[in-house]
RNA sequence: GGGCUCGUGGUCUAAUGGCAUGACAAUGCCCUUACAAGGCAUAGAUCGCCGGUUCGAUUCCGGCCGGGCCCACCA
């Protein structure tokens, strides 16, 4: 049947917002099943992953609904954060550095409205069961004012301070970033062995990737077991390039030996470990890159230079001052930012921390307490709690973004927090209501941004409108859900937990399902720079959702999963095969009452496929529980197609095209109460499909306006008949025989049999009428044998 | 280097202490009144490698090899 899939999946999901399938009924008296979904960044397309995961959620939301749950399902952009910024920037062309704070903010918000709205059409176009008028954006106002009243709530208790300190900063950026941000890039670079000569005319050899950082250097390390370096110990150092400065050289246990030439040279700051050296040994801080990331007057001859020409330049002036012992190539790790990929710095700057690891064991303890699917994914989240090092910087020198509600008084320093009432506030062009401890009224207000996770840790507070709302908080936190991915266990899931025991003393949600990622075909992440990305839309427009929905629904949750596009194939093979099934049922059941199954007219396949089926829904519920969807789509399907189509239908066509007796409309009910509940239970994975077929087929079923407002299937244990289904399998295997006989005598399958025989057991004896409807015999005889087989005559 | 995870016909996958599912691809036959976007059939796997426990291991245990993710990294 020609049918056009894209029209029929869009006039679906048209209907389905347009009748407010989705919409979320606070005042329902069922029980409320809410989930706490990912808002996706506002910096591109959707891509394959959200493909992925967004369905994987979507089919325990379809099924909590059926299974009797009032579903809070809301959908969320990420647009207040710095990837947001970048993608405006890259987009335009432009940079914040050259914009007003308010003309940038602008800039960036028309751009993210535009690419909103295109992500908005791609996500509805995978079918979402989202109520989507609960739609929510972390720079809009409410996540703006929660967001602030968390700031506010966490210096009450005394969880904030302000420090000028050592901190991640990713010059590109301009802007300090946190320990999560960090990515690792192997690099090529080249390993420089540097002479020094000490006061007393010896010459100690270091060997560095960054030789540009001699002006900053305060300092030389050796292990106190290398006697090669004990007679230097204490000695001081002439640092060439540095202004005729002296440093001293130090034992530490941290220097490895056989690395380099078993001396380090310890500058401000290189990397992190050269942070904690500097607290070790009170050292003096030498800073010679600017926020900019240009090298600044205490840098000497490497002034107003970025770090790979001024490494370029050290390189040069220490060959020709005879310093520099050799060169050689090294391939070593090197810390980028995740979202410019620019090699980060270390920059003392005041910056904003949320205090919070002294509370390590009590996030590992209370994290335990989840429901974690699958298991296994809560020990990232430990791993990553137990290898903490910093605080967390919510400081981000940039124009866009969430506002600290802070001002500083000109006269005195003192910082001023803004009082609840005046969330949201903007310091830049708002005043704060109250005087300065000193006095003072005269304010200047906090330039830099909140880090983009600071609010998208408080999803389950947006969603629940804390603050704004007491009642409907009180009723939805916790949250039931959190779906996520496995890569950001580490940020979003972890900062979640913490801002939700922070204030509320809670959890946030019940459950936490992890999803794996979408790869490519060969198990490779999709990246740009390999070219392996697969974009949904294009596999949208090829198949449709359903097929893709399908394909998500084929793994187990947590597993990262090849993206092969025969799935989609098969996928949308599976829907042909529905369509065309239902079809069948629909004109031989034409015109016969919608009714109850009639327990005493049924025939043998009709015991068998009723015992299965109910052994299918026990099976399909119990996987769907424990959010094993894999588990509830794939024996449906196999049961659909191998069971259903390929056998029961066959053996029931002669009877049910007699729809007059009782046999007939016996087998008329079995099909249709068989193909009703598989639609049912394929509805959370193919829910385009089923509504199409419930609403043509099974109008006078739907009690609702949709098939995705019916109640999920219940087993029926009286129809489960261990008996009556072995010998379904009996005959099922007798016709398989016999199809396979007519096949190699070259005959079609609705070829007329003069005589049959079937060599079986005893038990297959009120089975062989249905063998004889289904493969057109006119005489059968059953012969004992120990093995099956059949003999046909035509 | 550490943690977690995966390793089953050509490809992807299921289950399981005792005959290893199914799909896709391949091959052959069939226009059969739901379906050629289909049906039927055929062939194809020493279940990554090595060792242990066991009457018996693909399954349990240990080691190794290989893929993936996260974390830490040597200046």
């Amino acid at each position: 049947m020609a049918l056009d899939f894209h029209e029929m999946e869009r006039k679906w999901q048209l209907y389905w917002e347009k009748n407010n399938v989705h919409k979320f009924d606070r005042k329902s008296k069922k029980p409320v099943y809410s989930i706490d979904t990912p808002p996706p960044t506002v910096s591109g397309t959707m891509h394959m992953g959200h493909a992925f995961a967004f369905t994987q959620q979507d089919f325990i939301a379809r099924y909590k609904k059926m299974a009797g749950f009032e579903v809070f399902h809301p959908f969320g952009f990420d647009n207040n954060g710095l990837a947001t910024a970048l993608m405006v920037e890259k987009k335009k062309g432009v940079k914040q550095k050259n914009f007003g704070r308010e003309e940038f903010i602008k800039i960036v918000l028309e751009e993210t409205a535009e690419e909103e709205k295109k992500m908005l059409a791609a996500f509805k176009g995978i079918g979402l069961s989202v109520d989507w008028s609960l739609l929510y954006r972390t720079i809009d106002k409410p996540a703006r004012k929660i967001a602030q009243y968390s700031f506010l709530d966490l210096h009450k208790q005394g969880r904030l301070y302000q420090r000028e300190a050592p901190t991640m900063w990713c010059p590109s950026c301009a802007t300090a970033i946190a320990q999560a941000e960090l990515q690792d890039r192997e690099e090529e670079s080249s390993f420089c062995y540097i002479d020094f000569e000490t006061t007393d005319g010896g010459k100690i050899g270091i060997a560095t990737t960054r030789p540009e950082l001699m002006p900053a250097c305060v300092a030389i390390h050796v292990h106190p077991d290398d006697k090669r370096y004990k007679k230097f110990v204490g000695k001081e150092v002439k640092i060439p390039f540095s202004g005729g400065r002296t440093v001293k050289v130090f034992e530490n246990r941290d220097v490895d030996p056989e690395f380099g030439t078993g001396a380090v040279y310890h500058c401000t700051f290189g990397d992190l470990d050269d942070v904690e050296w500097i607290l070790e040994t009170n050292l003096p801080v030498i800073e010679i890159i600017d926020k900019d990331g240009t090298f600044n007057e205490k840098a000497g001859i490497l002034q107003g230079l970025r770090t790979l020409d001024a490494r370029k330049k050290m390189i040069e002036e220490l060959k020709k001052s005879g310093h520099l012992v050799k060169q050689e190539p090294i391939k070593h790790v090197v810390n980028v930012h995740e979202r410019c990929k620019t090699p980060i710095e270390i920059l003392t700057s005041k910056q904003w921390f949320v205090k919070y690891l002294d509370l390590r064991e009590e996030y590992i303890a209370r994290a335990a307490e989840l429901e974690w699917v699958p298991e296994y994914m809560k020990k990232r989240l430990d791993n990553w709690i137990n290898g903490l090092k910093w605080d967390w910087n919510i400081s981000r020198q940039r124009h866009y973004g969430i506002p600290f509600p802070v001002w500083y008084c000109k006269k005195c320093g003192e910082a001023l927090i803004a009082g609840e009432k005046e969330l949201p506030v903007d310091p830049i062009k708002d005043k704060p209501k109250k005087k300065c401890k000193c006095g003072s009224t005269e304010f200047e207000g906090e330039k830099d941004t909140l880090d983009t996770w600071f609010t998208s840790s408080l999803t389950p507070q947006i969603n629940c409108k804390w603050q704004e709302d007491k009642a409907f908080f009180k009723k939805m936190f916790p949250m039931d859900l959190r779906p996520q991915g496995h890569d950001i266990i580490a940020l979003w899931a972890f900062n979640t937990i913490v801002k939700a025991l922070f204030h509320e003393r809670k959890l946030p949600w019940k459950t936490i399902t992890i999803n794996g990622w979408a790869l490519d075909q060969h198990g490779k992440k999709m990246s740009k720079s390999l070219g392996n990305v697969v974009r949904p839309e294009e596999m949208l427009q090829k198949y449709c959702a359903d097929a893709l929905r399908y394909w998500a629904g084929l793994p187990v949750l947590g597993e990262d999963v090849p993206f092969m596009e025969k799935e989609m194939v098969s996928g949308k093979k599976f829907i042909t095969k529905i369509m065309n099934a239902s079809r069948f049922v629909e004109i031989v059941t034409k015109g016969v009452k919608e009714g109850g199954v009639d327990k005493k007219a049924l025939e043998p396949e009709d015991r068998a496929v009723l015992s299965k089926l109910n052994r299918l829904v026990k099976e399909s519920t119990e996987a769907f529980d424990k959010y094993e969807f894999s588990k509830a789509l794939n024996p449906v399907r196999n049961f659909f197609w191998l069971e259903f189509a390929d056998f029961y239908i066959e053996e029931v066509k002669t009877r049910a095209y007699n729809k007059k007796d009782k046999s007939g409309k016996a087998a008329a009910a079995v099909l249709q109460h068989v193909l009703w509940n598989c639609l049912l239970m394929l509805a959370p994975f193919l829910p385009h499909t089923t509504e199409e077929i419930a609403q043509t087929s099974f109008k006078k079923r739907l009690k609702g306006k949709s098939i995705h407002l019916e109640q999920w299937p219940k087993a029926d244990e009286k129809f489960i008949d261990e008996k009556a289904e072995k010998l379904g399998e009996s005959i099922n295997a007798a016709i398989a025989a016999m199809r396979k006989e007519k096949t190699s005598a070259g005959k079609p399958m609705n070829t007329e049999v003069k005589k049959a025989v079937v060599f079986s057991g005893e038990e297959l004896k009120q089975g062989l009428a249905t063998i004889q409807r289904t493969m057109n015999v006119k005489e059968i005889e059953l012969k004992k044998g120990e093995e099956l087989k059949v003999e046909l005559e035509f």
